[in-house]
DNA sequence: AATCCTATGCTTAGTCG
DNA sequence: CCGACTAAGCATAGGAT
């Protein structure tokens, strides 16, 4: 038979037969981070993508972990500051708990180095 | 005369040209910020995208901050587990560095309650 | 659920103002 | 520098497997 199954135009509201939002989730989510990856590559930004689905999975992408921008913001590593080509690095995984919770550690440390060195500038 | 300005096929490679860098940026910065959002709104999930430039500006678009996302993983705000329609909310701007600052302020309160909430929870 | 297919529509590179 | 334009490239909805 003659197909007439190409894309059609659809209105960007949520989608309510669950098994086509799976799909197109799985579908735009590795669109998202593929465009994410492209912009990173072409113009030398770092950028992080997170997505927590509504059961509670977690999906993301990024050329830095958090830890790393922190640094970055704090101008500890010169690495980042210069022009040279970006590690390309993509995770897509669905992280569980114990692995947030990590996440969160590596986070807190960088935090609690941000307020040392806003401790040592005052004086 | 005959236009032929369409398009063309580039290879992802970080773009020599200064401004030409600049412009692609901006363009593809908006395209990935109206994917993530169309995500959040097809899909009903929570998308996050922090870019970082190599001048040091910050663009960011989110449905949630950091501070509701830790809510929402402690399971403290029961109105994100609902399958209520996404309040759209978008950020596009750049942030100077208090901003940048008081993001980290409201994340380390968030990292606080987190602490307590597991130190409570061993008793 | 994952992957392929393909017509269609959305994004965008390069150009012009 | 910024915005408009447009052809071409690319992402993707729906169907099929």
């Amino acid at each position: 038979m003659r197909r007439r199954n190409g894309s059609r135009r659809i209105v960007i509201v949520r989608m309510q037969n669950s098994r086509n939002r799976q799909v197109t989730f799985s579908k735009r989510c590795n669109g998202l981070f593929k465009k994410a990856s492209e912009l990173c590559t072409l113009c030398g930004a770092y950028v992080a993508v997170v997505i927590f689905t509504s059961s509670n999975k977690v999906y993301s992408c990024g050329h830095l972990s958090v830890e790393l921008i922190v640094d970055k913001f704090l101008g500890e590593n010169p690495q980042l500051d210069s022009d040279a080509p970006n590690p390309t690095v993509e995770a897509h995984q669905n992280f569980n708990v114990d692995k947030i919770n990590n996440e969160l550690n590596k986070l807190e440390n960088s935090l609690e180095r941000l307020k040392n060195m806003e401790k040592r500038s005052k004086h």
